[in-house]
Formats: structure tokens, sequence, C-alpha cells
RNA sequence: GCGGGCGUGAUGGAAUGGUAGACAUACGGGACUUAAAAUCCCGGGGCUGUAUAGCCGUGUGGGUUCAAGUCCCACCGCCCGCACCA
């Protein structure tokens, strides 16, 4: 044989790039006939460059849309970019650059990266959020959502980043603090923009029981988002006091069953009430203050000590004419939820219970837990949350909990204080309107002015876009947009006179809530074309990190909602298939001074305990740490570049396919990366060494059960890939296609010594196969091949291998043969043998007689071509 | 605390209740080479010195089953999410 030139990556994979745009490869037209299939890989952040996860992310959703495509789909599969936020205006702060030349430069850098990845994206489709053609669009869904009553406006607390000086979402704060600055988050009064998402907490939630093709782990975190509580309203009457006028507190209670056992009412330090009695009471006005100073989210008040002020005052008990309730303030009752006040029934609530007991006061056990004697049922340590038999609780008694709410909501219902029924049964959410306001520049302006007289005035259609000035000073804290001479200064559209612009931008959420509509036609006047949409909609598979699975991902649910309101969209839900795929991750290096050290400056050598590192340069000795996710920060990062200009993109694709399943974090490694870069070589050495042969003179014939079991691999392997890419398990896809490659290369050199005109047939259509099935991950290598097979067109174009259904069939199989469950021996049999036939040729088989010694088997399973079971 | 997931060779990981460890990486041995790299071949869960033989083996302990990595119960460990939501 004549040597073998080596793969060339970086020869082929441009050419190869070049090829499929010129050609209009991977361009989707939205009238094609043929059956659609929409994957959407989330679109990045353009933060300056592309990182491995990145690279994850898109080499999956390209294997996914390169099969379909391959099986005869309509694929579209776009991409864009995510590109108002915070980073580009804290770059304009740092370095003095423009936020909109930064983003746009970050994006002609990430796209290039992209682009030398070999995705098969139809970039005819790409925009940028910022791009005003897109917010203009996202300008005209806020005024049809504010028409529609899906926006409101309301003095709110808000949380508010000190540092970033912007107000953030709940879903924004994190242990307390900001989710990009990290900064300590604090309460803040604010006329804010809302959308009322809350609307569709029901609807949010119900839905997701439809969305089998999620994963069940996302799931459940939006349903505990949404956090659904039913119970009741209850209204409690004060005692008359000179202290308030206050007549009535509403508590909001999920136990009204355990009424009897109430030992407490607790204010919120936020309550109204609270804040009125503070005036004249210090410790109470301490408390309050003191919670202030912490928030309701910190880490410090999670752990914290119940506490309390008893405001003394008192509460009439509902249900025990004559007795006083004492009226606590206390920390750990939220404003937020339910009415901002609870009765507390400290036997069955672990919370009430810690309190009552710091205050000394009565545990009156209500619910006796099955099979226990009342007499010495008591409350210790922790409260019983079980199911029981209500006792001690006149009425109710005997009734199990559930029986026991829906008498009790009988009884309040029918009660009244003054005209209003003492209870009523209610739902409480823990899902809140999404705030969209930011005081920040870099975003989507809300198109409303202003005006004295006319209070909020949409701006109107035929006005939009509201365009983001270019002439802005970040040298001083706060809005810019505020800032601005002249930008905000308008005329009310209603009376002519003077308004003001709303200065507040909308949270970059809003942006990433549709854009995969907007794929659908990326140059439509209106948001979208309804029919267009409606068509690819929702999409089908959808893949990212699951960082994103409760903001992103139910924001978006509820966008198709609002956008389904307003006539923009056909569909409530806007992703069928949701796949969360795992981190890439890395060793951390440190030097002996303790600062990171970047992989590619260090050299390993050695291996299990005997590992050791060094710094490439000097020879010192690093130390290898902790494998983790990842970052800058840490410095654990292989760029993407480098590695594709040294192994090309292809070998950086399959690795990350490899091995783990796309599920699952991916550790990036030198060897694993280096195995990539050989399996490339081998595929390549194996499509020219199949040349050769098929140019040699035949030799007579190859034996045919040789041929036969070759073929029947090429079968199998085209069979279960296909499975296993539509399934998203690559990592499996990728053990076929080495177990197919070992087969072929066995029987290349078992053809090269003789090569029989049907031997050469059959490795023509296995290696024909095998460069098919590798084009979804390996698409450059792919077409190489392809070309130099000398087939016509490209692989991109070539559809995908058709199985001989006939050879997925054997006509005999090996079954294990097990005693008593042990594997003993194996037979071959022919499918589907009779049973009689295998328990004669299974009862003289050696082992099986030596261990039955003569005596009859207890019973024989026989599972039909699998496994035989001689139970003795 | 609540919710979800996971635990298999040196490593990443395979395995519709049916031959555990596919495939890969690392490693060991050999071939080729002046040498190295590359490539090719062979080996490989542990133990019984040899293995065509046997025993043990999927975090631990029990259970269901002819048969359990897989199902059930309890426990241990790790990871992720939520977290005073009444």
């Amino acid at each position: 044989m004549k040597t073998i030139e080596r793969y060339n990556p970086r020869v082929e994979e441009p050419r190869w790039q070049k090829a499929w745009e010129e050609q209009k490869s991977f361009v989707v037209a939205n009238d094609d006939p043929r059956e659609r299939y929409y994957v959407l890989e989330m679109f990045p952040y353009p933060s300056g460059r592309i990182h491995m996860g990145h690279v994850r992310n898109y080499a999956m959703g390209d294997v996914l849309a390169r099969y379909k495509r391959a099986r005869g789909f309509n694929v579209l599969h776009p991409m864009g970019w995510d590109a108002f936020g915070l980073p580009a205006e804290n770059a304009a702060k740092q370095t003095g650059s423009h936020p909109k030349m930064w983003t746009y430069a970050n994006i002609d850098t990430m796209r290039k990266q992209l682009k030398t990845m070999g995705l098969s994206f139809d970039w005819t489709r790409e925009f940028a959020t910022c791009d005003v053609d897109y917010y203009q669009r996202q300008q005209k869904l806020f005024l049809d959502f504010l028409a529609a009553g899906l926006v409101t406006r309301k003095q709110s607390k808000v949380n508010w980043d000190p540092e970033d000086e912007t107000v953030l979402a709940n879903e924004q704060v994190i242990d307390g603090r900001g989710w990009r600055s990290g900064a300590l988050v604090e309460q803040r009064e604010l006329v804010q923009w809302f959308l009322k998402i809350s609307d569709y907490s029901e609807d949010l939630l119900e839905a997701l029981d439809g969305l089998t093709d999620w994963p069940d782990k996302v799931r459940t975190m939006q349903r505990n988002w949404i956090g659904k509580s039913e119970g009741m309203r209850l209204l409690f009457e004060l005692e008359q006091s000179p202290m308030t006028k206050a007549a009535t507190i509403e508590v909001f209670t999920t136990r009204p069953d355990t009424i009897f056992g109430a030992s407490f009412v607790a204010l919120s330090p936020d309550h109204p009430l609270a804040s009125e009695l503070a005036a004249n009471d210090p410790a109470l006005a301490a408390l309050i203050a003191e919670f202030h100073r912490h928030g309701t989210a910190t880490e410090a008040l999670e752990k914290a000590e119940k506490m309390g002020v008893d405001t003394g005052l008192g509460v009439k008990h509902p249900v025990k004419p004559g007795e006083t309730l004492p009226l606590y303030v206390a920390n750990f009752v939220l404003m937020d939820y339910g009415t901002g006040a609870i009765f507390g029934c400290p036997a069955h609530d672990q919370r009430d219970l810690d309190f009552a007991r710091k205050y000394g006061l009565d545990v009156t056990p209500v619910v006796l837990p099955p099979e226990t004697d009342p007499e010495i049922f008591e409350i210790a340590d922790d409260a019983y949350v079980g199911a029981g038999t209500i006792y001690h609780s006149e009425f109710l008694d005997g009734l199990q909990i559930d029986a026991a709410k829906r008498e009790i909501a009988r009884y309040f219902s029918a009660r009244h204080i003054g005209n209003r029924p003492q209870g009523i049964v209610e739902t409480n959410y823990r899902l809140r309107d999404w705030g969209i306001s930011r005081q920040r520049y870099w975003g989507c302006p809300i198109p409303v002015i202003h005006c004295e007289t006319h209070g909020v005035v949409p701006v109107p259609a035929s006005d939009l876009p509201v365009k983001l000035p270019d002439d802005v000073a970040f040298d001083r804290p706060g809005n810019p947009l505020d800032h601005h001479p002249t930008w905000k200064h308008v005329a009310c559209p209603i009376c002519g006179e003077p308004a003001r612009r709303e200065t507040d931008t909308m949270d970059t959420f809003v942006d990433s809530s549709w854009y995969f509509a907007r794929f659908t036609e990326p140059h439509a006047a209106e948001p979208t074309i309804p029919a267009i949409a409606n068509l690819w909609l929702p999409v089908d598979q959808y893949i990212g990190g699951v960082e994103h699975a409760i903001l992103h991902l139910l924001y978006s649910r509820f966008f198709a909602r609002a956008m389904h309101k307003t006539g923009h969209l056909g569909m409530d839900e806007p992703f069928k298939g949701l796949f969360t795929q795992g981190m890439v991750v890395h060793e951390t290096y440190r030097d002996q001074a303790g600062g990171w050290v970047l992989p590619a400056d260090v050299t390993l050598e050695g291996m299990g305990d005997t590992r050791h590192a060094s710094l490439t340069l000097t020879g010192a000795p690093v130390d290898i740490g902790a494998i983790e996710k990842m970052s800058k920060s840490k410095k654990n990062v292989v760029d993407p570049d480098e590695i594709v200009s040294t192994y090309g993109a292809d070998t950086a694709r399959w690795f990350m396919l490899s091995d783990s399943p796309p599920e699952r974090d991916v550790q990036w490694t030198e060897a694993g990366i280096e195995g990539a870069s050989r399996f490339q070589q081998r595929i390549w050495k194996l499509v020219q060494e199949s040349i050769e042969i098929a140019a040699m003179p035949a030799a007579g014939m190859t034996a045919a059960a040789d041929v036969e079991a070759t073929r029947k691999l090429v079968h199998r392997a085209v069979n279960t890939i296909g499975d296993d890419i539509e399934g998203l398990r690559f990592n499996r896809a990728v053990a076929q296609i080495y177990e197919l490659t070992n087969g072929l290369s066995k029987f290349t050199a078992a053809l090269e010594s003789a090569p029989g005109a049907n031997g050469v047939d059959a490795l023509r259509e296995g290696v024909d196969a095998l460069v098919q099935l590798i084009a979804p991950m390996m698409p450059h290598l792919s077409e190489t091949c392809w070309a130099a097979l000398g087939k016509p067109g490209m692989v991109a174009d070539a559809g995908w291998p058709l199985v001989d259904q006939a050879l997925l069939v054997d006509s005999s199989v090996v079954v294990a043969i097990q005693v008593n469950g042990k594997r003993r021996a194996e037979l071959t049999l022919p499918v589907g043998a009779a049973k009689e036939l295998v328990e004669q040729e299974v009862l003289s088989l050696d082992v099986i007689a030596r261990m039955l010694d003569g005596a009859a088997p207890k019973k024989i399973i026989i599972v039909p071509d699998r496994i035989v079971n001689v139970v003795i």
C-alpha cells in the first residue's frame, strides 16, 4: 500500500464551509413543502468570545439538525444574539467604548468563531436583539400587551442592586445578592412596569403536565416556582384597643383544620398595621428596622432565629368565644405572600412551634396521628404535620384532615363579620408579576410617554421605533437615558403639550422571550407573521443549559400565551421538546503563590497518585485542584479557537459528543481531544484503503459468512445510530460508530490479500454508510471522504443510508444458559427454536448434566432467543 | 428542612428485569523504527501462583423474582434546585 496522506482539517474545513455557504445548503424556505422540524439552541450573549459550553451546545443541536435534514425534513436551525444587557454598559464605563460598538464587535468576533465550527445554521435569519429592527417589534408587542391588559404599572417594593443601580427581578436575586454584580440587594419603593404573568399562574402550572418532552427536573422546578397553595383567607376580629382603629386582620392559611390549635396571630414587619403600631412602640420599631436591614432573602435571615414582639393587642379566637390570641409582629412572616399575616398553630407547624417555644405560648395538638393514644401523644421538638384524626376541636373532632378542611370552610363561609364572610377559600401562588423596568441604557425602550394631563400615553404604533439615542454618557451613576439632554423631552401624542418619555428600558429577559418566534420570519414588519410562525412553532427541540430552567423558560411560556392572546401566535407553548445539557468542566491548576493557571500553560505527567503538574515555561510545580465548570475566574478554560486551529472543528465536535451522556457534565481533557483527533485520521485512512482495494483486480470470492457479518454490522449501525441521535443519546451513537469503524477496518485488512468482488461491494457499501453516519458529527471530514469516494454532490444533501430490514434479523442466536440464575454455558441456537428442542440441547450439555448429577431439574425457564435458566 | 437526581473497572461511561463492564481513555506487552512520534497486533474487574475450572463482584443491609446494576424498603455518600410561601 502506498502511504496515505493525513487528513488536514485546516485545509478541508474552510473549503467545505465555503461550499455550504455558496450552495446555500442550510438556507430554509418557509414554503418548502417537506415536513418541518425546528431545532434551536439557546442563543448566546455576545460577551466577547465563544466558550466550550457554546461548542457543546451547538454541536448537539447541529447533530440533530443535520440528521433531521438527512431524513428529509425541512429543518429550521437559526442563530442570533441576545445582545442587550449590562456588561455592554459596564464595558462602556471601564473602557469608554460605546455599548453598541462593543456589542456588534463582539458579535462579529463570535460569528466568525461559530462559522469555523461548520454549524448548519441558516445565517440569513440571523439578528441581534439590539437591532432596531428587532426591538421595534418588541415595542409593538409591548403596546399590544398593554392594550390587552397584560401590562400594569404599580408602586412596588423592588430589589435594588446598589452597584449596578438597577432593579432586579426576584429571579435575579440569588442568596440576597444581585445575579450579575454580586452586591447585597436593598429594598426600594419605585413605580415599575409589570407584565401580568400571574394572570397565567394556573395555566402555566397545569400545562406543565402536557410538556412530556421536557425533563422532569425542569417541570418540577417550575411547579415549585409557581408555588400553588390552596387554603383559606380568614378574617379575625381585633379586641377593641385605643392603639389602633383597625378592627380586623386577614390571615391566609392552608391549614384551617387546625384552627382550634391556634395560639397566636403574627404580622409581617411590613404589614401596614405593624408600621402603624411601631410609631408608638420602640421595641417593635427596632425589630422592623432590623428586619429591613436584612431584607427577606438574605442568607443570614434563613438561619436566623424566630423573633417577634408582642403588640399587646388581642385577637378574638374565631372558634372559641371568649378566648383571646396574642398578636405578634414576627420576622418570619412574609408580607408578599398571602396577606402578610398568619395564625400560629405550633403543634402542627415547625416555624410556629419554634416561635411558641421561644415565647412560652400554648402548644395544643389537634391532629392525632393514626393508631396513637391521645393520652400519650405529645409534641416535643417536632411539629406533627402528617395525616391523622382531628381532636380537641369540638365540631371537627373525628374528621380526617381533608374532611375537616371542608367542614371548617363551610363554617367560616357561613359566618360574617360586618357584611364580609369570615372565611373564603382561596388559592395562592408564589409567582409574582414580572417587573420588567430597568433603569439602564442598553435595553429596549419602553414605548410610553408621561403627560401631565393625560397620564401614561402609549407611543402610537406609527411612531415606532422608539430608538435608543447613540450620544449617551456613562460618566455618572444611574440611567444615561434619564441624563440625556433631549431624548426624553417629547410632545404628548394626545395634546401635543410637552411631556416626558419613559426612560426605563425592558429587562433583557423580554428580548429572549420571543426570539424563537421572530426566527420564523425575521424581517417581517410585524413581530411575527402568524400564519408562518404557526407552521414552525412550537420549537421541536430546544437545547440549552439548565440554568434557564425557571427564568427564561417560564417567561417564554408566558410570552407565547400573551402573543397568542394578542394575535401574534396560534399556540401557548413555545417549546415542545426541551433538553438541558451538562456543563463542560476541567481541572483547576494553581501555582505556588496560589494564583490560578491556564491549562494551556501546564505540563502534566504520570498517572493516578503520581500525577503531577508543572508550568511548561519554568518547570515550577503546579497544584492540581478540583474539576469544576470552566470559568474565567479560575482560568480552567480552553479556548475553542485554539482547539479548532490545532485539531479542527470536527475533532472538537466529536469529543464534545463522545463519552459523557449529553445531560451530564463532560470533562475536557487533552487525552480526550487527542483521541478524537486520532479517530478522525483512522476514518480517513479507512476510506483511502477502501478506495485502493476497490481499485485492485478482484481475486476470487470473499467468504460469504464474512460478507454477511459485515453487512449486518453496517445495517445494524445505521439503524441504531439513527435511533440514538433521535433520542439525543449522542455518546451511544459515537460508540456505535467506533464499533462500525473497527469492524470495517478488520474487514479491510482481510480483503487486502484477497479482494473478492462480493467483499469489495460489501466494503464499499459499509464505507459509504459510515461516511454518511459521521456527517452529523464530523461534517467536514464526511464531505472530504464523500468527495474522495467519488460520490456525486455533497453529503449535506445526500440523505440517510437505507436500512435493509432483512439484515437486522439473525438466523441463529447465542443463548446464555444459566443454572439457578448463574451463567454456566452458551448455546448457539436457531432463532425461534422450539422449546422442546432448546430443553433437549440444554440438558445434553456437559456442564448441565454434571450439575444435575442425574436428578431432574425442578424447572426450566426459557426466554426465547435470549436466555435459559435451569432451576435445580 | 423540602424537592429532584446520582452511586458500575484506573478513568469517562454501556447494559427493554435476561451473558455486567459495550465503546473510549489511561496502562501493560509485542511488531515496525537507528530512535521517537504515528500506526498495527495482543492483554486486561478482583481473587484462587497456572485456568479450557471455580469463587466473589454494580455504595451498604434487607426484600420481591426462575433471574436484580435495573423493581421495593431502610441506611450511607455525593450533586443540583428551592428555601421561614403559613
